[in-house]
DNA sequence: ACGCATACTTCGTGATATGATGTATTACGC
DNA sequence: GCGTAATACATCATATCACGAAGTATGCGT
């Protein structure tokens, strides 16, 4: 899995992770290794425009001594995960053209 | 259906597009009408792409007095069809996990 | 003391989709 | 016969994006 397919999920993978709970992007990453490897900087990439795009909010507070930035999902990331959901229709949709009818073999 | 889901599914949408048969630039705008919508930069792009990946050969002929460029799928690029279906069990594991319990509602 | 894990940041790069624009011919309505 | 749309392909500029590389800084184990 080193293709485009990854695009367009990471987004809401991100969102995912922090559905349940705020959470903070070294654990983030952590979480999502099952599911989807992604580097740091891809990561605050990622938590950096969702922040833009109002899907998450952050708070840094301090741990250890140390500072970390904790996300947490919006109203409007929730929405972006039901969105997502109705998009997954759509491309359910297209696979199914790409792998259609291959009779005659 | 603007967003980023489209990447890379848009590769193997006109590689099975030919896959029944050579066909040209156009026609495969057409006939994905009802798949997916592409523009012409996009598919000419992607058509270059794909030639230059093997996956695809390209013959000009000459219809109507006017020139056409006519692809036909070659073995890598039906061998690309065949690891998007592998790839896409990833890509179905990654879906769930974004869609996973969301009990306690 | 050293290395490793934790934790976040910045920069540069390559890939990519797409709109805009251009060229050229055929088909069709009026 | 004239204009417009459809056919058909090409090129350019732009914006988005994932990611490696490299940097900064702290705490913990040995």
């Amino acid at each position: 899995m080193d293709n485009q397919l990854k695009r367009g999920l990471l987004d809401v993978c991100v969102l995912s992770a922090i559905r349940e709970g705020e959470s903070y992007g070294y654990k983030i990453i952590k979480d999502l290794k099952p599911c989807i490897a992604l580097s740091e900087s891809t990561l605050y990439t990622i938590l950096k425009r969702l922040e833009t795009a109002s899907m998450l909010t952050v708070r840094s507070a301090e741990h250890d001594g140390r500072l970390r930035k904790y996300y947490r999902i919006t109203e409007g990331g929730l929405k972006r995960l039901d969105e997502f959901k109705e998009e997954w229709r759509e491309v359910m949709r297209i696979y199914e053209f790409v792998n259609r009818e291959e009779k005659s073999e």
